[in-house]
DNA sequence: AATGCTATTAACATTTGTGTCAATAGGTCT
DNA sequence: AGACCTATTGACACAAATGTTAATAGCATT
């Protein structure tokens, strides 16, 4: 629960929203409460990372294991990472600490293996690069849609119902370049 | 001279990084010359924001300007982005102030707009819904490229030729949507 | 040389964030 | 009830970041 204020303290104030004091407070509670659960400010940050992380994967792996149709699965992931949530996790991490990637290691690793598994054995007995690169492909737009999709959107003079279209426009176009 | 230093902080130590004493430090100067120079150390960020996104702005206007062939030029955006100091831009103004974005303002939206222009052109009669979503396309993708382009790699087990080459098939791929 | 301006500095003051501690309250187990 | 454990709190202590001020130095203009 406090996690989940925490969290929320992200998305409205950044980095400089995670302090105990201010969480503390909006929390209701005495911020040694905090020091005393999480051990230091520094411990409280790091449980947020991992449970936003947990979060993160938990959503992928739900969209993924669904039964949803090929082209539904690149609007979900869209849709996914376009949740403020999801993206500042991601910018919170690229700022932070550099070495260390919620995507690189422990289950989200274990989760890209499996989403790859599954568009190699699509493109039956063609190169796994090329399925390598259509996922490359597909998260990191997602990703990059996430953190400054509605800023381009902007700029391009995109409706809102354009915008909203385009993760299905994605989902129509990915499955050609498996094609050629 | 002092942005420069501050930039360099930015990279190496995330926000926290960014405070007047570890920037005058580094730079030789006392904390309060700062303070002088900038108003006060919020005033210090906006202006190291506001100066990252004009290099970005002018990076991003080399490339488009230089008689490069399409295909190299989004070899070279992905290039551009993946340079720590851009994406780690990007990533900060995405956590710190939502309501405003350097993609979607002032000189950055005059140059979407000619891209937008370019590829319009380039698609002959065509909608330009296509243009757009292409370009959407490239540019968040070359974003996410950016913020979590080493970590997917590592999940995905590529190799660093392989990702290295991954901005060139983008290349390829993309001029395969605008044909059917 | 005198004036006025700007840059720079050290020292201090304030504010904010973090951490410690002793005291209290509530619960569980014997 | 008594012993024990954990959660919580307020008060304080410490550290770090920010801001203020008075003094000094350099430099251009008159």
């Amino acid at each position: 629960m406090i996690l989940v204020i925490a969290g929320k303290r992200l998305e409205t104030h950044g980095i400089r929203g995670l302090n105990i004091k201010d969480i503390a407070q909006d929390a209701g509670i005495n911020h040694g409460t905090l020091l005393h659960h999480f051990g230091s400010a520094e411990g409280m940050r790091t449980a947020l990372l991992t449970n936003l992380t947990e979060a993160l994967i938990a959503d992928m792996s739900a969209i993924l294991n669904s039964d949803a149709p090929a082209d539904t699965i690149f609007v979900e992931l869209f849709r996914l990472m376009s949740q403020s949530g999801h993206n500042k996790l991601l910018a919170w991490r690229a700022l932070e600490d550099a070495e260390y990637s919620p995507l690189a290691e422990g289950p989200s690793e274990k989760l890209i293996q499996q989403i790859l598994d599954g568009v190699t054995r699509r493109i039956q007995g063609r190169d796994i690069t090329l399925a390598q690169n259509i996922i490359f492909l597909a998260l990191s737009s997602a990703v990059g849609w996430g953190i400054c999709g509605p800023a381009l959107k902007q700029s391009m003079g995109m409706s809102r119902t354009q915008q909203d279209q385009f993760p299905a426009w994605v989902g129509e176009q990915l499955p050609k370049l498996i094609q050629d």
